[in-house]
Formats: structure tokens, C-alpha cells, sequence
DNA sequence: CGGTTCATTGACCAACCTCAAAGTACGTGG
DNA sequence: CCACGTACTTTGAGGTTGGTCAATGAACCG
């Protein structure tokens, strides 16, 4: 028995014909802030936008990162609430944006669409659960290591020794831990052959 | 223009025209563990659940709690994974309980429901960045303070002055901190005038 | 070469946690 | 009505971990 392909995506060209328009964004250029309300449905094309909270003292916590392929916002379209975060270009990309109107009026005729987004919906809730767990209720070490393996598995990588593509303050910002610390729980990481650090680039 | 109502549950008697069965469940009782294979779609009709995670010495993160009418532990239904943390009875309970299957044919059949689907999945989601948020960027007092103020909104509690029903412990497990660290930021925040305390009870 | 960004290290500190003990409320059963 | 057990709350003393601050080093780029 075939376990059934978990959708990522909606169809790009089914978007393009209810009217999406595409988005060229520098790295670094905001699609919203936090407290604005939502009126469109976003899905990346191209490149990588994190959304995430910033506290009055300039700290920062990424409540998660989306890539090709990935829609991210899209909660507070189907409620009435304002956005819970930003949403930040960490590459250069290139995003498809649909109104609220037409995106809700693409699902009602392309129904299928719906159990798409109850998958993304889905996973988005559970990967949540998973990184508030990690970050509760384990120590800075396991935090790390966890948060590297889910990445590893998320990002689809079969090879031995994976690049992983974040600065020491990028995983600082995902486990709630500031740049010092995760310094010094990665150095005792690769002293304990769980990473591998050479020149400076981490692998896991 | 009238706000569109927010979905929050499904029609109990669509659920058992489906199959739905009755649970009982008294106080402490396990709906099911982290870990477990995701096999039926569970709904409250009246009492509370407690979705938990717990570390190997006994430390406990609550990921959420659920009251009459809602319906938890779907994500895991729609995508192939196990549970990732594990749900309990924190008061006597009664819950529908639908198989999978049959739940998966209800949606496909009643297509309205899907839409519902939609709205409760991100709920769960805004509320899970929401409580990230919280539990990450702000200190003690204002930590519980935001978990207290968010439960008397989600509670619809227009009153002045809304008893709080949880334990020291049970907000030193949504905030992730100690049950002494409430007592003490408890006892600053009454202090501050931002909550009561009157034999021991809690008001805000 | 100068400037920028990121990584690293050390010294110090404070916040929160740990541990232990005692107090309070409440229900039960004699 | 009282004695007892249980669950929850409270307080204090002390310790540790992760945070803060400051300085330096390494890589990269135009």
C-alpha cells in the first residue's frame, strides 16, 4: 500500500490563471510585518522568506522558513486576524501573490485544492508542535542537533555529510538560544562527532 | 459588513450519522501517546483535553488545551506521521471518536466541512505562533501575563474579572517555566495591579 | 586595502532553576 | 467535629546555565 503524496504546493499555473502576479524581491525586502492584515496568498517560486518576531530589544525568533514551491501566510487569510509575524526575503526571490477574493474563489471551484491545503495546513501544525517541543523542553545541545536533523530530513537531503546553509545567528534565531551559546554547544557538538566543522562551514 | 463566522467544530450529528462513537473518559485518562499511529478523528463534547510533551526526567511542555466542541490531533490524520505529543483527560470528559476512513469520506462527501477543516487548521496554527512567539521573545511576568490575557480571549469571558482555572503548575507548563517562577512573577504581577489573588485564586 | 559580515573567545553576571521545608485548603472517614 | 491525607501554594537559600559585554580573528568583496 502506497502512502499518498503529501501536497507541498498549489499548482503555479492554475494561480497564474485566477490572476497571480509575480514578485520580484531583493534579499532582505519585507512581503509584510507583523500586525498587518492579510490580503493575499503567497506562494515562492524561487529563493527562501522567513517569517519571524522581534522583540522591542532587537532579538529576534524565526518561527520558520519556506522555499520553492512553499505558500506561507496563509492562516490569517482564512481568519480575521492580522499577520502573527513578518515575512522577510532571505534570498532573492521570486514569489506568486493572488488576493484573498480570488485565491478563496480558486479553492470553492478547484476543490481538490482545499485537501491540499488541509496537508499544508497540516504540516505547518506539526511542525510547530515539533519545534515547540524542541525548544521547551530539551537543553541548548539536543535543541541544535534536533533542529539540524529536522532540517536535514525537511530539506530532503540523502547525502552522508549535508552543508547546512545557516549562520551561527540563523540557528541562534530558531532555537531561542543567542549566537555565544550556540558557538559554544556546536564546538562541543563536533568535539562529541555528532557535527562536522571545517573552515567555519557547519555539516551535519 | 458582518465578519464571516469562524468555524471552531463539526456537526456532531454529521459525525455520528458517519459512525461517530461515544468515548467517556474520567479525569486522567490517555486519549492516545506520542508516538502512536493516528487512526480516528476525535472531538469534544464536553470537558477538556490536554495536548503534552514530556521529557525523560519528567519535565512537561503543554503544546494545548481543548474544550467542548473542538476537536484536536487532526494534523497527524492527514499527513503520515505518528502524534507528536500526547493528549489526556484533564477533566471528565466525553469525545466523539470517527475512524479515519470514515472520516476522510465525510469530508470528501461534505465538502463545507473541508472549509471548516480550513479555519480550525489555522487557528491552530496562528495560535501556535502566537504562543511561540510569547514563549520565546518575552520575559517571565509578561510570558504568563500574554498566556493569561490569551486565555481569557479565547475563553469569550466578557466579565471584568475571570477566575483563572489553572493550577502554578499547569501555567508553568504552558509558558515553560517552573512552578516557583510563577508563584514569584504572580506575586509581582499582583503587586503590579495586573492580576488578583484572593485565597490563592487567581483573577485577571 | 579598507570595510563588512560572521565566528570565536573569555570574563562576568543575573535570571531562573533546584532543592528543601513548611503552610494552606479541602475532602474523606471515623 | 476532628484527624488525616492529598494536592497545591509559598518561601528561602544557593547553584548553574545560558546571557551579556567586549575584544579579536577570519573570510570575503569591491
Amino acid at each position: 500500500m502506497e502512502a499518498p503524496e503529501e501536497a507541498k504546493t498549489i499548482n503555479p499555473d492554475l494561480l497564474r490563471v485566477y490572476g497571480a502576479t509575480s514578485l520580484k524581491l531583493q534579499k532582505g525586502e519585507i512581503v509584510f510585518f507583523e500586525g498587518n492584515t492579510a490580503r493575499n496568498y503567497y506562494q515562492l517560486v524561487s529563493g527562501a522568506v522567513r517569517m519571524y518576531n522581534q522583540s522591542n530589544d532587537g532579538k529576534e525568533f524565526t518561527q520558520g522558513i519556506f522555499f520553492a514551491g512553499e505558500s506561507f501566510g496563509e492562516p490569517p487569510l482564512f481568519l480575521n486576524e492580522p499577520y502573527p509575524a513578518s515575512a522577510q526575503a532571505c534570498q532573492d526571490s521570486i514569489l506568486l501573490k493572488l488576493s484573498k477574493t480570488k485565491f478563496m474563489g480558486l479553492l470553492a471551484e478547484h476543490p481538490v485544492n482545499q485537501m491540499k491545503m488541509l496537508q499544508i495546513l497540516s504540516r505547518r501544525t506539526y511542525n510547530k508542535s515539533l519545534s515547540a517541543k524542541n525548544n521547551s523542553i530539551y537543553a541548548p545541545e539536543t535543541r541544535i542537533l534536533r533542529f539540524l536533523t529536522q532540517y536535514k530530513k525537511d530539506s530532503a537531503a540523502l547525502c552522508e555529510r549535508l552543508h547546512i546553509p545557516f549562520t551561527r545567528q540563523e540557528i541562534a534565531n530558531f532555537t531561542d538560544l543567542r549566537v555565544e551559546t550556540v558557538i559554544r554547544a556546536l564546538s562541543r557538538l563536533k568535539e562529541a562527532g555528532k557535527v562536522e566543522i571545517k573552515d567555519r562551514k557547519l555539516y551535519l
